[in-house]
DNA sequence: ATAATTCCTATTGACAATATAGGAATTAGG
DNA sequence: CCTAATTCCTATATTGTCAATAGGAATTAT
C-alpha cells in the first residue's frame, strides 16, 4: 500500500512551486535543487502534469513551469492522478474486465477495496495545491 | 497504491474459511483448491497468520488450520497487519528516523499521507473477518 | 547564432513482490 | 511401531514494476 516516488515528487514539487506564488516561469533546475528530486526525473513527472493540464510550460532561456493560471484550485487528487499508473489499489476495481478471479458477481472482498479506495480519494479530492502551498510558508517562516 | 496479493490471498482464503463455520480443521489444500490461491504461496501466508494468532493450526493426517476460537472479533486491519509488510503508504509515517529528506518538522505532504493512512486503516479495522464471511455465505445462496 | 530551456522516448538498474522448492517436524490411524 | 498426511520453516528463483539515467530533438530569448 505505498504511494509510488512519482506522486510525492511531484505533490513536493507543486507545492513548492505554489508557495512561490510566481506568475514567472519556475526553471525546472531550481525545483530540483530546493527539493532534492533527481532532475531528469523530474522532467518526466513535469511532462506528465503538463499534459493534463496542470502546469504550463515556456520553453527557451528565462522558459520554466508555472502552475496553469486557468485552475485555481487544482487538488491533490488531480495531481496524483496525472502521475501515478494505478490509484486503485486493485485493479478489479477499474473493470469487471480487470477481474482475475472469474467471481465478479459474488466477490465480498471487492466491495471492502472499494470502501478503501472511495476513502482515499476522498482525501486526495477534499486538499488543493493551494493549501498545501500557504502551509508550506507558513511554516518556512 | 496497491493491495499485496499477500493481502487479498489472505483475505480471500479467510473469507472462505469463515463461511464454512466449521470447528474442525480445515485442510490448506481445500482452500488452495477453492479459491485459486498457488498452494505453496498460501502456505506461506497461513504461516504467518498462524504466528499472528489469527489461525491455529493441527497437523498431522486429518489437520489443518481453524480461525482462532478465542478471537471472534477479527478485523480485515488484523489480517492485513499480518500479512503486509509495510501498511503506511509513504515510510516517514512510521517514525522521524524514517522520513528521507531531512525536513520532518516542515513537511506538509506527511501530514496529508497520514491522513489517507487514517482513512484506510479506519475501513480496514471496521470490517471483521465474520461479517465478509456472512456476506460470502449469502451470496453463494 | 548561440545557449538555455523544455520535450519526448528509450534504456538501464535496482528492488520488492511473487512464487516455487525441499525437506523437517508432528501426528492420526492401522 | 510404521506410514502417510499434514503443517512448519527457510532458502532460492523468478518476475515485474518502479525509479532513475541518458541522449538528443524542438523551441525561443538574447
Amino acid at each position: 500500500m505505498k504511494i509510488s516516488t512519482k506522486g510525492r515528487y511531484a505533490l513536493e514539487a507543486l507545492t513548492y512551486m505554489a508557495s512561490l506564488e510566481k506568475d514567472t516561469p519556475v526553471n525546472i533546475r531550481e525545483i530540483a535543487d530546493q527539493t532534492g528530486i533527481p532532475l531528469k526525473y523530474l522532467e518526466q513527472i513535469f511532462f506528465r502534469l503538463r499534459k493534463s493540464g496542470i502546469l504550463v510550460a515556456k520553453r527557451g532561456p528565462s522558459g520554466g513551469f508555472l502552475l496553469n493560471p486557468a485552475l485555481p484550485q487544482i487538488t491533490v487528487g488531480d495531481v496524483v492522478r496525472a502521475v501515478e499508473t494505478d490509484i486503485k489499489p486493485v485493479v478489479c476495481l477499474k473493470s469487471r474486465e480487470h477481474c482475475e478471479s472469474g467471481i465478479y458477481d459474488t466477490c465480498v472482498t471487492r466491495l471492502l477495496w472499494k470502501r478503501i479506495s472511495d476513502a482515499v480519494e476522498s482525501v486526495l479530492d477534499g486538499v488543493t495545491l493551494q493549501s498545501l502551498g500557504d502551509a508550506y510558508k507558513e511554516k518556512k517562516s
